[in-house]
DNA sequence: TTGTGAAATGACAACGTTGTCATTTCGTTA
DNA sequence: TAACGAAATGACAACGTTGTCATTTCACAA
C-alpha cells in the first residue's frame, strides 16, 4: 500500500527484498513457469509492495529489439484515423507498440530525412504513410537493418509497399457507368497534388480507353464541396454529360448540387458516383454510390507487412487493397 | 560508401576506426565543441564509413530518460486526427517523439490497465484521450513519475486535464440565439455516451436556465445525419420552434434538410446552428453556424502541460480551450 | 538412508551508452 | 627553456536487464 518513494525500483531491489536473486526476479517476469509457486508468490508480492515496473530502456538493450513498430506520417487527413486504427489495432494483437512521428507543416521531408529520425527513435521496423510524391522517392534506400513499408500507390525499387488499389476503384466505378448503358463518364478531380487524386484520375482514363472511348477534359477541384458545386455548373450545360465520376463525396455532393440547381435531376438525367463513402453520416438519405476504400485493413496490411519483413528487412513485395462499390441509386440504367 | 555489413556498429567500433578513445566518440555527438576539430572531423569520417547510429535503448538505460510521450487514444474519431496533429507538431518542437497505444474494439480499458501499459514503454509522461466515461476514472492514480494528463471534459481528482470548453461553446450558440430574440431553444444531442454530447446538453440547459428559461426535452440523435433528420421532422411540428442547437453539423444539417421538406425555411422560419464547422466541406455555399473547437491547439496543449510537468509529475492543472463562433446565416435575427 | 536425474536457483558477464575523474597535450608567459 | 593553467582526451564504472553456465535443492527409487 505505502509504496516506497525510491526513484527507480530496479529487479535487484526486488530480488533482495524478496530473498531471491536477481535472476529469480527475472525469470518470474519471463519465464514463470520455471520457478516454484512458493517463490514466485513471494516475489510477486515484493514487486508489489515496491511498486516495481520493468525498465524499457534496459530490456530493449540486453534483447536488441524494441517491440515498437515507428511510424511517419507525412500527411495527416481525416482518411488516415481508420488507418492509424487498423495500424494500432494489428500491432497491438502482435504485441507491439507504436512510435510516431509527423512531417511538420511547411517543412520538406524526404524519406532519407525521416528514415534518419525513425532510426534514432525506439524502433523495430516503419511504416511511412506518404500521400503526397517526394523527392528522393525513386533514390531512397532504407537502412539495411530496419523493415520499411511505405503506404503510397506508386512501386518502389527496392521497399514494400502497401496501397488502396485507388486506380482500380476508379475503374471499377467508371465500367459500372459503362455497363450500366452509359457512353462516356466527366471526371471531377481534387488537388493536384495529391496522389489519390492522380490515381483516380489514372483508373479514370484508363477504363475508358480500353473501351475505346476518348476521355472528356477532366475538371480539377480541390476535395472541397463547393469546387465541384463549380464543376457541376459546368457540366450541366454539356449535353452529352450522362455520368459524373468525382475524386470524393464531398465534391460528388457539390456536383448534385449544381445540376439540382440547374434543374436538372440525379440520376434522371446525370448519373453521379463519388470516393469514400461518407456523405450518409452528413446528407440525410443520401442516394450517393460511391467507391470506398478499406483503410483500416490498409493499415492493417501495413503493420503485417512490416512485422513479417522483420527478420528479412530487405524483402520485398506489393499490397493492393481493393476498393468496395457502395451501390445506392445515383446511377441510372441507360439500357432499358 | 560500400558500409559493412556488420551487424551493429557500436560507438567502440568508431573509436577503434577513428583511433580515439570511446569517450571521445560521445563527446563528438554529445559536446562537438569540446573536441578538436580535426579529431571531431576523423570521427565523423569512421561513423560516415561505418555507418554508425546511436543505439537508443543503452542512451536511454544511462540518461535515465527516453524524449518520448505517450498517448494513449480510448477513443479514435474524426476530430482525434487534428488534436494527434497538434500533440505531434509541438512534441517535435519541443524534441520528443510520440508513443502510441489504442483501446481496441470492444476491448474495456481502464485508466490504471492504460497507464500499465504505458509504463512498461519508452515514455516521460503521457497524454489520455479520453472521450467517454471509464470506470476508475475518480480513483485512478497516475504513476508517481510520470506526469499524467488526461484530455476530457471532466474534472480529475489528480492528474492534470485539458479539454474543449465544450460547455461554454454550448452557452455561446444559446446566448447567440437569445440575443438575436429568440425566446427558446431546441436541442438534438449526439450519442448518449459520449461526453462531448453530456457537455453540450449541460451548457445549452445552462444558459437557458440562466435566463430564466424552461429547457425543452431534448431530441436524441446519434451524430448521424438520419438522426438529425428524424429530429428534424419532429421539430417542425412544434409552433414554438424557432432555434435549434444540434450537437454537431451533420445533425444539424439532418435537421434543416427535414424543415425544409416540411416546407419550413432556414432561417426565416426556423434557426439553426451546429457545431464543428465542417459542414462546408461538404456542402456548397453551406449557411450553417457553427461552433468550432480548435482540437489542434488542444493536442499543443496537452502536450506541453506534459512537458511541463514532466519534473513534477504530481503537479495539478486544468486547461480549457474555448471555442470559437463561426457566424454564418443560418440564424435569424428575430429583434427587428 | 543413499544415489540419481530433474527442477530450481544463483553468480557473473554482457548489451552500448554517458558521467566521473584522472591523465595527457597544448599554447602561453615568465 | 621551464612552468603553468586550460583544453583535450582517456580509463573505468554504472545504468537495469537477460543469457550462459554452474550450483543447489528436490522428489523419488534403490
Amino acid at each position: 500500500m505505502a509504496t516506497m518513494d525510491k526513484k527507480n525500483v530496479s529487479m535487484n531491489d526486488v530480488a533482495v527484498a524478496a530473498g531471491v536473486s536477481l535472476k529469480t526476479v527475472s525469470r518470474v517476469i519471463n519465464e514463470p513457469d520455471s520457478v516454484r509457486e512458493s517463490t514466485r508468490d513471494r516475489v510477486h508480492a515484493a514487486m508489489e509492495a515496491l511498486g516495481f515496473r520493468a525498465n524499457f530502456a534496459a530490456r530493449s538493450l540486453k534483447l536488441g529489439r524494441y517491440g515498437c513498430i515507428g511510424v511517419v506520417m507525412f500527411h495527416l487527413s481525416g482518411g488516415a484515423v481508420d488507418m492509424i486504427d487498423g495500424i494500432a489495432d494489428a500491432a497491438e494483437e502482435r504485441g507491439f507498440a507504436l512510435t510516431m512521428i509527423k512531417k511538420r507543416a511547411g517543412e520538406k521531408m524526404t524519406l532519407a530525412e525521416a528514415a534518419r529520425r525513425m532510426s534514432q527513435l525506439p524502433v523495430d521496423g516503419m511504416i511511412f504513410n506518404l500521400r503526397q510524391m517526394v523527392d528522393d522517392f525513386e533514390t531512397f534506400e532504407a537502412p539495411k537493418d530496419l523493415k520499411t513499408v511505405i503506404i503510397t500507390p506508386m512501386e518502389h525499387p527496392t521497399c514494400s509497399t502497401v496501397s488502396d488499389d485507388q486506380e482500380g476503384g476508379a475503374r471499377m466505378a467508371c465500367e459500372y457507368f459503362l455497363d450500366h448503358g452509359h457512353k462516356n463518364v466527366y471526371f471531377v478531380s481534387g488537388k493536384k497534388e495529391s496522389l489519390s487524386s492522380q490515381c483516380r484520375m489514372k483508373g479514370w482514363r484508363a477504363a475508358l480507353e480500353t473501351r475505346g472511348i476518348e476521355p472528356p477534359a477532366p475538371l480539377q477541384g480541390d476535395w472541397n464541396a463547393d469546387s465541384g458545386y463549380a464543376a457541376g455548373l459546368v457540366l450541366a450545360d454539356k449535353p452529352d454529360c450522362t455520368a459524373v465520376l468525382a475524386a470524393n463525396d464531398c465534391m460528388a455532393n457539390g456536383v448534385m448540387m449544381a445540376l439540382r440547381d440547374k434543374g436538372l435531376s440525379v440520376p434522371d438525367d446525370v448519373s453521379v458516383i463519388g470516393f469514400d463513402d461518407e456523405l450518409y453520416k452528413t446528407i440525410p438519405n443520401s442516394i450517393l454510390t460511391s467507391v470506398k476504400f478499406r483503410h483500416r485493413e490498409l493499415g492493417v496490411r501495413a503493420l503485417n507487412e512490416v512485422v513479417a519483413g522483420l527478420e528479412a528487412p530487405s524483402s520485398r513485395s506489393r499490397t493492393l487493397v481493393s476498393g468496395v462499390l457502395v451501390e445506392r441509386s445515383s446511377v441510372k440504367d441507360l439500357r432499358a
